[in-house]
DNA sequence: GTCTATAAAAAGATAGAC
DNA sequence: GTCTATCTTTTTATAGAC
């Protein structure tokens, strides 16, 4: 078993039980590692497996989000009038990350528990920020005013988190399907359709 | 010091550390009672006490919002085409409960730190339901179609939930400010106006 | 109703053999 | 790189005096 599998592991425990609610005890039980062989990988102890699983979802974050909606290749063109294509890849990446809805999010578990000392919370809100500013920057380029831009970010962000909470707390991802779908074209409202 | 102020601490404490992040220390510590105290007033423990904390939440809900919105005195001739006072006074309730922003919601931290057994979930579940069916039943009172009553019910939770998390990741209440603004018009649009 | 004292269990973490 | 064994601290919980 890798260090990466290791990682996925940890990040399904911390996401499904936030920080505090994952014990040494656990993590040993679903890696098959001794809390002593734990050790050996992340000497750092809980702690630094926490940021392991933080930096794997931000490396998710820009290799598969950011990544998409900043390319400016082959789409560039018709993307110019109407993104639409970039944010439909964006929510199916999404999708498939929170397991269609039944994946909570690490960031808004480490920060809802307020869990995450300052180092995280700061990787966290910049995740936050990234994804934001980078929906913003397709639809400046596609013709739409800064401001109102940026505001279709943060409504992106509230939608998918919101979403998610509800979804979990309603033990039904109908809502989360829905805003996945009408999401691409709620961002793209008023443009070249 | 009342049992109800025992109970807001405790309400204050689990929505800001989760269910997991709050020890009987921290309890003891922020109540000014001993342990043994606790279990006095608790005899189920910590358990007892997250329930407690629960059920004013839902007593909040059902006081403060269900009850405003099912009124159908005063407001209720104009509300039949445009029910948007309604929502405001909604709205001006929710910001104060989560404290402008700055407060998280006890539901969505039970739920997503899957901490909660199948009981409490159960009472999350009915309050995050009887809250948008309460919309609904507005909506659809001032002549909108059922389906899009409950969905628009729906995307209320999800952008309370989601702008909570939002600024709570970002630092910066502005997000959750500007979603309870913004929502009463939201709510409303292509209704009598 | 609150306290001190204490028990019992579980937590995070380490030493040292293999 | 993994293990067994152990340590320390913390946590939940209780007994019993006042």
């Amino acid at each position: 078993m890798s260090k990466q599998a290791y990682v996925s592991t940890l990040l399904k425990l911390f996401r499904q039980f936030g920080y505090e609610g994952v014990t040494l005890s656990k993590i040993s039980q679903e890696t098959g590692l001794g809390k002593a062989s734990l050790y050996h990988h992340f000497p750092g102890g809980k702690a630094e497996m926490a940021e392991a699983a933080l930096t794997q979802v931000n490396q998710w974050l820009e290799t598969n989000i950011l990544q998409i909606l900043a390319d400016t290749a082959a789409l560039a063109e018709s993307c110019e009038t109407n993104p639409i294509a970039k944010f439909q890849s964006m929510c199916e990446e999404t999708n498939r990350f929170f397991n269609e809805g039944k994946n909570s999010c690490l960031w808004a578990v480490f920060v809802m528990e307020q869990s995450s000392d300052d180092l995280m919370h700061d990787r966290i809100r910049w995740a936050f920020s990234q994804w934001i500013a980078a929906i913003a920057k397709v639809l400046v380029a596609a013709g739409l005013d800064e401001t109102l831009a940026t505001q279709r970010g943060e409504d992106a962000m509230i939608a998918i988190q919101g979403a998610l909470v509800l979804s979990h707390g309603l033990k039904d991802v109908a809502p989360f399907q829905r805003v996945i779908q009408q999401l691409p074209q709620q961002l793209c409202q008023g443009m070249g359709d």
